[in-house]
DNA sequence: CTCTTGACACCTAGGTGCGAACTT
DNA sequence: AAGTTCGCACCTAGGTGTCAAGAG
């Protein structure tokens, strides 16, 4: 019943979703360096996610920034143990339209046309640079991340657009000259069940009462009735 | 009327306080590299540090792990600003006595030899390492860091010992066999004002009201006579 | 009208000294 | 007796959705 999630929507081709996404640079130089080559990531959390985008998984954006949730972690393995890495996240538009939540009929209707998408900022990961053998020593988590009005561009129209995060592990080549071969130090992930709708205010109640479900810090909105086994915390 | 306040305790020879500590390694390879020689470290809030170790300061120890009020923080000049830093702490004893406190009169008494003192382990700066510049633009705050039970060495018996924490700045080096030249790449600072006694429970209670006057987690137990102005909130 | 902002009650997470209970 | 541990009430600090108010 929501149309973007029946609607086949398209990621950019230059990234294949949960695989090593590599750039656009022509098929004479995509060879990566070995020490990315390899790297597999795993999306922690995915049946969460999966439960949030099967209502079509809506995302607070604030002036000040607000945490996503689900947090958006992910185990690494495959990387070169002793080399150093640099992990980043940003966020990309799915499509250039802008939406509005028709609430007869409980789903999200083509608005217009988008701004311009100005390439969104790059999110570090605070532990960033670290070795290998330590980002995959356990769960990397963007959960300080926050997301605010001016994530997809600078005009403050970044909600009733629709994103997904994209995430890049950086190999912190020490050679020098190293920018000139920089597209082959990088290597980026994007999961599909975790693109997002950004909203200044949830439009779908039943993404609020998941939300409610399932976040630790919402847990004052929860009514008494206990929720199913298992289903609890997962956040 | 504290004997550890009068008898004009030493700290060991190879330390000038608040000043570069160079180990004793002799004074023919004393010379230091040129990115640690100049760096010059200034305490943060010195009154409050003054005002405690004007009482005696106290700090409790547990096997969890508590955290040091005033919390350790120096401002930082004079680093190499695009050169890497390890910033760390550890803890020296100031003695090898152990001490009791006189409650009658108000003062610590020796009691007994402390145990041979291991060395104690190293408190890594969080964001270490760094470079100059970012080390540079604020102040550098172990306020996450634990005094433990196990702080001086490993047999429980931290407590009523005397010591003083150790600041070093550690250049990174990125020369292959740097690590024989170690010596010449950290600097070590110590400041007499934050010297403390270990304790698993307060004995001087005006210690222990400056720290609920102080320390703002700890105002729970404040009274609801007003601070002279200027002195809350000063951790 | 649609969308955004800000104050708010209610949480999580964790840092305080207190005092009873415990250990030696 | 002396020293340590642990549960506790009370804080700080900050993450939730709600709802009224504001902005366009």
């Amino acid at each position: 019943s929501f149309c973007f999630l029946s609607s086949g929507l398209q990621l950019p081709q230059s990234c294949e979703l949960s695989r090593p996404c590599c750039a656009d640079v022509g098929s004479l130089s995509s060879t990566k360096a070995p020490q990315v080559i390899g790297v597999r990531v795993q999306l922690e959390m995915q049946p969460l996610w999966q439960q949030f985008d099967q209502l079509g998984t809506e995302m607070i954006v604030t002036k000040a920034g607000r945490r996503m949730f689900p947090t958006f972690q992910v185990r690494i393995s495959g990387m070169d143990p002793s080399a150093e890495y640099v992990l980043l996240m940003d966020f990309i538009p799915v499509d250039d339209k802008r939406y509005r939540y028709a609430f007869h009929s409980s789903s999200w209707l083509v608005a217009g046309r988008a701004d311009v998408a100005a390439p969104s900022r790059m999110h570090f990961h605070p532990d960033s640079p670290a070795r290998g053998a330590q980002w995959m020593k356990q769960t990397v988590s963007f959960d300080t991340l926050k997301l605010t009005n001016n994530l997809l561009d600078d005009n403050g129209h970044v909600s009733r657009s629709y994103g997904i995060p994209r995430f890049h592990v950086v190999y912190a080549d020490p050679a020098p000259n190293s920018d000139l071969n920089a597209y082959r130090n990088f290597c980026s992930f994007s999961f599909p069940e975790t693109r997002f709708m950004a909203v200044t205010a949830y439009q779908n109640h039943r993404i609020t009462q998941l939300k409610i479900a399932s976040n630790p810090f919402a847990k004052g909105f929860r009514t008494t009735d206990p929720q199913p086994p298992g289903r609890e915390e997962m956040g």
